[in-house]
DNA sequence: ATGAAAGCGCTAACAA
DNA sequence: TTGTTAGCGCTTTCAT
């Protein structure tokens, strides 16, 4: 029922030499003879001989896995980060430790548990929308593994690196956008504002708004609590009460940007032509059958790897102690399959 | 730079009892007495004492961790899947650790060799379109280690427990509804025939199409080889030059379906009412934007509780060996937000 | 160039 | 009820 328990000992009994000369030779060690060196290698290819893992992490205390905590795999964005992680981590000879918080504030903290009760060696983290105390990160950070924030990251308080993409700057240039295809009345679904990433697409929705002297009501920002399918759905309708109705809506994540869509078309109206819709989404093959949907797409891919490479950097530096990066990433505009890079 | 570092000598050393008895009272070992272990998990509690779950591995040979292969992160039925294989293993208490083979053989085999390394206890895999050769998995099984394959499944040979779907009896409703909406010059846009599944649905098209003595030619099976957006563009390209050109296509896949798409409305058609699509696919949001899509929707996060299980079950089951199972789940047949199920 | 011995942290047979 | 000892598989001083 087990493992091929071929051991060091056994290729040391069976050549008639000691563990230790086995062990030195496997690792290609200078004091070892070329002649025993070639037995050796030779006896372990043939009884199929493979390291133990578990017993070379209990003495190195590295297990070379990393460990993800992501909201919900479920999820074009995040598929698409960990995608990325699985990449570079495989490349750099780490194994990917996974769990989902599915935005669950508990189960965020008992997989962090988990994932640290497994020894990873470092951790990357996109945390939930419900969690607003980190004292489970600063547990992280007291026993000094590495820990890496994603998309969803803190502000400050935690000294850790971060990769985030610009999204102020995305946001504005998304007003931008609508202003150029002439839509001035602006309406933004909002994210549940402990998000900075929320924070951040609201203040940059505003700043485009004030930047063009647009029309603006209060109502104009609606917000979406979690942002899923049924809360854009429910903001969009109030939307549409107003005397003012916007002829556009920027939404703050994709979910709650096809709940507007559907509250949209069941009140008969038309996208774009009544309202035309943006937002921080990937329409992945939607936009081939609805060419009008314009999204700001974020680099999944590219966050998750920078993602990984900065944590397997962090490992790799041992006691140098790097001080923490902010790295952000730039979005790109796609208009109906073109691509405008918002980088100004 | 290291974990807490706090371990059951330290303890005993604290406490002046040896590590054996800490040990015993911590896991509420009977024969300690009550007063010593208030004392032992007093002090645990006090100085934040973890297990070392590497040392209990390389002790017990079992690491409560399960390892997963799937061919893409990225793509909404996998995401689902794995969704559902975290959400048990986690109520299980196991972790998962994941790679995606990218569709690239050599890839699948050096995750299995590494997943094996870092000494899963069991695994979960769906193999890549490339996957012909099965030494790998030989591999595993001669090493003893339980293998749950899902979705893409070896044809007998491997003596493994399995899950997928009914495909074959899918495809043939498929058939059926398209009939049912009068289209009757169906054709199939067919997987790579190495997988099973591509091959079971091929069958169960050609089912239906005997069983309603329907129209057909050679040309109105195209094999789209690995089924990606592209061939199935030009698959779709070719069955439009056909004289008798299909009113409806049935799709092998998600990807290639979305091609077609693409491919109809280039040609100026129109979706259904020129040519219907239908296929395995989960069109996710697109049905709210495209009511007339209709799909065979692929139970995802039940294959991926269902495999997680049945490879826990294998798992504890210990020496009794439990004999392989094949579980087949039904799909349901998705059209405009309303659900058929496709059992008969 | 090689071996002996100790130890990573934990547990379990055996002894007391 | 508790302690002693040995060992999981590996590496690494320290000796030879």
């Amino acid at each position: 029922m087990k493992q091929s328990a071929v051991t060091i000992k056994d290729l040391a009994k069976e050549l008639g030499i000691s563990p230790s000369t086995v062990s030195r030779a496997l690792k290609d060690h200078p004091d070892i003879s070329p002649e025993t060196k070639r037995l050796v290698n030779a006896l372990a290819e043939k009884l199929d001989y493979e390291p133990n893992t578990i017993a070379m992490s209990l003495r190195s205390k590295r297990t070379n896995t990393i460990g993800v905590i992501i909201p919900e795999i479920v999820h074009f964005f995040f598929s698409t980060v960990i995608s990325g992680i699985e990449e570079v981590a495989y490349k750099k000879g780490y194994t990917v430790m996974f769990c989902q918080s599915n935005e669950d504030y508990e189960k965020e903290v008992i997989d962090t548990k988990a994932l640290l009760a497994h020894r990873v060696d470092g951790l990357l983290i996109s945390y939930s929308k419900e969690t607003t105390n980190f004292d489970h990160f600063r547990e992280i950070q007291r026993k000094n593994i590495p820990l890496v924030f994603f998309d969803r990251v803190p502000t400050d308080e935690l000294h850790c690196s971060t990769i985030t993409i610009n999204d102020f700057e995305s946001a504005e240039s998304a007003v931008d956008h609508l202003v150029i295809e002439n839509h001035l009345r602006i309406a933004h679904l909002a994210g549940p504002q402990n998000l900075n990433i929320s924070k951040q697409r609201l203040a940059g929705y505003k700043r485009g708004i004030e930047k063009h002297k647009l029309y603006f009501e209060e109502g104009y920002v609606q917000y979406c609590g979690k942002g899923d399918f049924e809360e854009g759905y429910r903001c969009t309708n109030e939307l549409l009460k107003l005397s003012e109705r916007p002829n556009a809506i920027f939404a703050n994540n994709d979910v709650a940007a096809y709940g507007a869509m559907k509250a949209i078309k069941d009140a008969g109206l038309k996208i774009p032509e009544d309202i035309a819709i943006m937002g921080f989404s990937n329409w992945q093959f939607a936009s081939l059958t609805e060419p009008q949907l314009t999204s700001i797409a974020q680099p999944g891919i590219e966050m998750g790897k920078a993602a990984a490479r900065r944590l397997i950097l962090e490992l790799e530096a041992k006691d140098e102690d790097l001080p923490p990066v902010d790295q952000v990433l730039k979005t790109d505009i796609i208009v109906r399959g073109s691509t405008r890079s918002t980088q100004k």
